[in-house]
DNA sequence: GGATCCAATGAAAAAGCATCTCATTATTAT
DNA sequence: ATAATAATGAGATGCTTTTTCATTGGATCC
C-alpha cells in the first residue's frame, strides 16, 4: 500500500512516482541499490517513457520525505535504498558492486564514545567496508 | 626532502608538484583538508600560474603513487590530504566543515570479524562520523 | 653546457552527474 | 466537470572533473 506513503509524504500519487517506488521495492530483493541512472535505464526498458530530471526530482523528495536513503559509494554516483526503518551499514565488492548490509552494536556504540571523547556532538554516520565478495573470490 | 618523494614515485620534479605538495603540508596544520579547487585558489593567491587541470591531475597522480588519499564526504566534492601513513578516520562537523581525525582499534578488530562472518576479502573502509563540533555547539 | 627526447603543462573543450526552467499536463479538491 | 495547483518532460544549465592537443620544460646523453 504505497500510495499512502506518497500521501503521507505530501506528494501526490502520480505514475512517475509509483513506478520507481515499484521498481526500487522490487530491485531491493538483492542487494541492488539504484542509481538514478539505474532506474531510469529500468522505466525505459518498460516502455514508461519517465525523464529523467523526474527521476532525480523524485528521488529528491523520496529522500526528504525520509522514504529512501541515498548514498555516497566510493567513485560512482549516489545511490538509493528504501528505507526500511533500520539503520545498517554497508560492505561492497569492489569487483562487481554487490552490497551486503550489516549492523554492529558494539561499533555504534564506540562510534559514540568517541563523539563523546571529542566534544562532538553526534548526528550521523557513514560506515562503508569494501572487499571482495564470496563469489568473486571463487571466480578469482 | 619532498623531491625525493616525487621521484620515488616516478614523477618528475616540477614546479606544480613541488607548489601542491607544499600547500598541502603547509595547510596539513589544522584539519584542513582542501579539495582541488582549494588548492587552486591558494596557487591564484600566490601568485602561481599554474591550471586548475593541472591541480586535479597532479593529485590524481599523487593519489595514485599514494602521496596523498582522497575523501568524499557529504555532499561535497572531494578533498585532498597528505598520506602520513597512519590509518585514521574522521569526524566532520556539519556546520564550519571542521574535520577531527581517530583511530579505534576495537572498530577495526570488529570491522575484520564482520568482513570474515560475511565472508568477504576485506580490502578498505571508510568511517566518516558527522556532528557538530565543539566551536559550533558553544556559538549556537 | 647544449641538444634531444619525452613527460608535463595550460587552455579550452568535453564528459558526467545533478539541478533548474518553463511551458504543458495531470491530480486533487470543489 | 471545473478550477487551482502540483508534477512532468525536454532541454538548458551548473558544477566538478577529465580529456585533448599544441606548447613548454625537465632530464639525460654527449
Amino acid at each position: 500500500m504505497e500510495t499512502q506513503d506518497l500521501r503521507n509524504a505530501g506528494l501526490k500519487v502520480t505514475l512517475p512516482r509509483m513506478k520507481i517506488l515499484e521498481i526500487l521495492e522490487r530491485e531491493q530483493g538483492r542487494g541492488r541499490h539504484l542509481s538514478a541512472e539505474d532506474v531510469y535505464k529500468i522505466l525505459l526498458d518498460e516502455g514508461e517513457k519517465i525523464g529523467l530530471a523526474t527521476v532525480y526530482r523524485v528521488l529528491t523528495q523520496f529522500e526528504a520525505a525520509g522514504l529512501v536513503r541515498r548514498h555516497h559509494f566510493e567513485g560512482g554516483n549516489s545511490v538509493f535504498e528504501l528505507n526500511r526503518g533500520g539503520h545498517h551499514d554497508h560492505i561492497v565488492c569492489l569487483k562487481c558492486g554487490r552490497i551486503d548490509e550489516f549492523t554492529d552494536e558494539e561499533i555504534e556504540t564506540r562510534q559514540r564514545q568517541i563523539a563523546r571523547q571529542l566534544n562532538y556532538q553526534l548526528k550521523d554516520h557513514s560506515l562503508i567496508l569494501y572487499g571482495i565478495c564470496p563469489a568473486c573470490r571463487n571466480s578469482a
